[in-house]
RNA sequence: GGGCCGGUAGCUCAGCAGGUCAGAGCAGGGGACUCAUAAUCCCUGGGUCGCGGGUUCGAGUCCCGCCCGGCCUACCA
């Protein structure tokens, strides 16, 4: 085996303008940290950042509309947010935010950098401007009759009826979205990333990843190389990174627009749990290291900043964009070694709109319902290739036949059956043909689930550690160890030993997906260390917004390092005491998808 | 308008680079067993692979057109 690699584990910043729901995790959050638990167990040192996605118009917007203020609204849904995620068992190095002084640091870093390299320009433009408050309106906010087809409610951006592409100073009788009131339309000058500089660079990059990407992401992106424009970085704004220039520093009104700072999240990130170590330094053996590795996860309305925007950022800063340059005072930087996409998740046939109330929160769930049942339904059924659709029947069926009767069942009657019989587990006499067999099945089991897993194919990863379930059943079925108690006990001692050892194994290939129950697996078999670390919620103190004093914070962060779950067959002890299990997942009655869609439906009524 | 993705058995979905590709799980039907949260195990699936053309000895699998759905096109994953 290769020695330790190092894996950046990156995961899309959610936005802090409301709680999480189901589909959010369904994107990013559950397949990220199957895959951060699964590099920990084969012994890669793997560091996983992510944090709130706070700045930009509709945290201001909807602050305003609440009548507190941006970061009022973003200290409330950061904290939300992190607690859901927590709750959901989601294994991160360092969850954070972007409003904290060292994330201002860093990106004013990036910018310099890249403008000292010549891929930032300033441009002047005409801008929506509302009367009454003095903000700048971004396109989607203005609204008015569209001039190509005379439809009345055509976006600034975008006509929905006729699909043209807009400006919103074209539009007729423009309007705010905002407050109703006719904008003004002034000159304003901003800043533009050269995505054309990075036009050569990008498409060898995204040539050496033929093969290895998802094939979606990847002729997107590679789409995306024919039309490469200036794009702006910075806003009419008050609430977001103050840009690093002479003249524009203190300028109340411009800020870094929020999806340039909010990928450099992944780097200011990595920078503060490094300082939290103790060691400033460490990060760079994630980011700078020719051998190091990283992975970003996210949906797929976001291949576009991870795939293109993100990977130029870099490069420019590095001084390796088609102008070349010079690395910034961080010194070169690596660029992504994959961008894992999901798809999307629709809610009983609809798609999930905040505003339309179709949503399940993360948060309504885990009160009801256990993070692995959620986990495992994500993986299981989730749009890891295509968009799929969640209902309350399929997640009910899904848990009761599977989590409960298939798995959870397979780890009762097992452990119940040693327990009642022998209180302990027995040691294995003679193994016939059978019992080798299985053993090396369930042993192969981890070559194959980890290639899947290696390649992010989630979805195909558990159906195989769930067909060693199946085996483990049937091999049990087939042996009858019940029968066996009168005729030949030696032999029921071999097959429970057998048994358990498939259990075992089998719980070491489910616990990437589902590390709550898998841990406590691993206890009733007599474990008592820490199997696969969980996260916690941590008060953590930051200069906030580059602001002076500080500010108390929610961090996500976890012990995972000393775990002792390792990506292998692990033989189980005889003699370990044995004691009858409790269920490890509930069942849930077939009523609760009628309850559940009825409560959706009452949601959405509102 | 442009781009990307999807439309496969009642349901949810696999089918990577053309020739056991017409599949899996669930539901439905039959049987076995009783250790286990009545769970498990065995047997049982023939669906115009969205529609219409085309290229091939041969196409869910490639090309063209069309229909439907999702996403992106300065930011709800």
């Amino acid at each position: 085996m290769s020695s330790k690699r190092h894996i950046l584990t990156a995961v899309a910043w959610p936005y802090a303008n409301g709680p999480r729901h189901i589909g959010h995790v369904s994107g990013f959050g559950v397949p990220s940290d199957v895959f951060a638990r699964y590099q920990r167990m084969s012994g890669n040192n793997v560091l996983m950042v992510s944090g709130t996605d706070e700045h930009g118009t509709p945290v201001l917007v909807l602050a305003d509309q609440e009548g507190v203020s941006a970061r009022e609204l973003a200290d409330r849904y950061n904290r939300m947010i992190a607690e859901d995620l927590v709750a959901l068992g989601l294994s991160y190095d360092l969850f954070t935010r972007t409003s904290t002084g060292n994330h201002y640091a860093v990106v004013q870093e990036l910018f310099t950098g890249l403008y000292e390299n010549d891929y930032i320009f300033a441009r002047t433009t005409k801008g929506a401007v509302s009367p009454s408050t003095g903000r700048t309106l971004p396109d989607r906010y203005v609204e008015g009759i569209c001039p190509i087809c005379g439809y009345d409610g055509a976006r600034g951006d975008q006509c929905d009826n006729c699909g043209n592409q807009l400006d919103p100073i074209d539009l007729i009788e423009p309007k705010s979205k905002i407050n109703g009131e006719t904008p003004e339309f002034v000159d304003t000058e901003h800043f533009m990333l050269d995505l054309p500089a990075f036009a050569q660079v990008l498409g060898k990059y995204l040539d050496s990843k033929s093969g290895q990407w998802r094939p979606n992401v990847l002729k997107f992106s590679v789409n995306l190389l024919n039309d490469l424009q200036p794009r702006a970085i910075s806003r009419d704004l008050d609430w977001g990174v103050p840009i690093p220039l002479e003249g524009w520093s203190d300028e109340a009104n411009k800020r870094l627009y929020v999806w340039f700072d909010a990928v450099i999240g992944y780097l200011s990130a990595s920078i503060e749990w490094a300082k939290r170590t103790g060691d400033p330094e460490a990060w760079r053996a994630w980011w700078q290291s020719e051998d190091a590795e990283s992975f970003y996860f996210m949906g797929k309305d976001n291949i576009v900043f991870h795939a293109e925007i993100w990977p130029a950022m870099l490069l420019g800063y590095s001084g390796r964009g088609d102008r070349g340059g010079t690395p910034g005072a961080l010194g070169a930087l690596n660029i992504p070694t994959e961008v894992v996409s999901s798809e999307f998740l629709t809610m009983e046939g609809r798609k999930f709109s905040s505003s339309r109330r179709v949503a399940i929160y993360v948060r309504d769930f885990l009160e009801r319902y256990s993070a692995d049942a959620l986990r495992y339904y994500i993986v299981a059924a989730g749009p890891e290739t295509q968009d799929t659709d969640f209902t309350w029947s399929e997640f009910v069926r899904r848990n009761n036949d599977e989590l409960v009767a298939a798995w959870g069942n397979l780890v009762n009657r097992s452990i119940s059956m040693a327990a009642k019989n022998l209180g302990a587990i027995p040691e294995a006499g003679e193994l016939t043909g059978e019992d080798r067999r299985v053993l090396a099945d369930s042993r192969a089991a981890f070559d194959t689930v980890g290639e899947h897993l290696n390649r992010s194919r989630f979805k195909a990863a558990l159906q195989e550690a769930m067909r060693t379930v199946a085996e483990a059943n049937k091999y049990i079925s087939d042996q009858a160890p019940w029968a066996l108690k009168k005729t030949d006990p030696k032999r029921m001692e071999t097959v429970l030993h057998v048994a358990l050892q498939l259990v075992s194994d089998a719980k070491t290939l489910l616990t990437p997906f589902l590390p709550a129950s898998c841990n406590k697996v691993y206890a009733m078999l007599g474990g008592t260390g820490v199997w696969s670390g969980m996260p916690r919620l941590e008060e953590a103190v930051d200069s906030i917004g580059g602001e002076e004093g500080s500010s108390v914070y929610p961090v996500i962060t976890g012990d995972y390092a000393g775990n002792e779950a390792r990506w292998e067959s692990t033989p189980i002890r005889p003699g370990t005491p044995l004691s009858r299990p409790e269920p490890l997942f509930a069942k849930l009655d077939p009523s609760v998808a009628d309850e559940e869609l009825a409560r959706l439906e009452e949601k959405a009524g509102e």
